[in-house]
DNA sequence: AAATATATTCTACAAAATGTAGAATGTCAA
DNA sequence: TTGACATTCTACATTTTGTAGAATATATTT
């Protein structure tokens, strides 16, 4: 499940490292469809892959462990809630590794960066540089 | 080994993800050091932790598979190097993990990465600005 | 209430990644 | 040849994630 990109492992996942696969299909099912139960979670990830419903559960369960999913008493049965929005949930995720690269160096971090926004959406820059302006005159008033 | 800083699972380790903490210990100790001999990493490391000498050979041989050291006959005994330098590594895993970032969502990903430079070390969104200018020339510069 | 359906929890296993190291084997020098 | 050291093999343990059957609880229907 895990391949050789050049040097690192990767998945296509965007959270890898963070979220599994099938996790991350469970969050984005709750995601996209909001509030649900296991088994409209089930069915949804059913019309895409064989699955069971217990494992549905299972991993619904750890995810809410894991504090990314509120269980929820609902009439009949359970419901699920994502703790964090997928914007929350992503700006976390990235501060989080952006902390981690830049703790190593930030110097190379904020090199890799500006080459890899550049590489990615060359359109980026343009917002990136008004993001600073913005920041910094966020830090002067509050300084 | 794994604890919850917040919501995501982190390493004080740098490379979390990418590196285990034997793994990263014994390229620190070939980046530190140089290239070396197995018994020269197991002695490095045996000060810090009660290993065993095999215990290195094999993760570093472990490390070998993963292109990330090269195995090279000594006049004795081999001698390990790392391939790649740790800037190099580090840029290769910031790259990569910024890519998956950005596959996600380039707009947060880059305000994200804004806020996180300026709590880390606001000084550098100078030097931010600054490599954006220089990317963008070079961007109309080849265009 | 008994039977049936549905929901929830328990328990368990498999595979991969990593840490761990003893046993076996190879090699070279005294 | 006998050590001493190097190298390789083999094998476990643990954690994370995917997987799901079995057991149990709860509700619904007849």
């Amino acid at each position: 499940m895990r391949k050789n990109l050049g040097v690192i492992r990767v998945n296509k996942n965007s959270f890898e490292g963070v979220l599994g696969a099938l996790e991350q299909d469970i969050m984005d099912a709750l995601w996209t469809r909001g509030v649900s139960s296991g088994r409209e979670v089930f069915d949804i990830l059913k019309t895409k892959r064989d699955i069971a419903l217990t494992t549905v559960l299972t991993v619904i369960e750890r995810l809410t462990k894991k504090t990314l999913i509120e269980k929820i008493k609902g009439d009949a049965t359970y419901i699920y809630a994502p703790v964090y929005s997928k914007e929350e949930f992503t700006r976390l995720v990235s501060a989080d590794m952006l902390k981690r690269i830049m703790r190593f160096s930030t110097p190379l971090a904020v090199a890799s960066f500006v080459d890899v926004v550049a590489d990615t959406d060359p359109k980026e820059l343009d917002r990136l540089s008004e993001l600073i302006k913005a920041k910094k005159k966020e830090i002067s008033r509050n300084a």
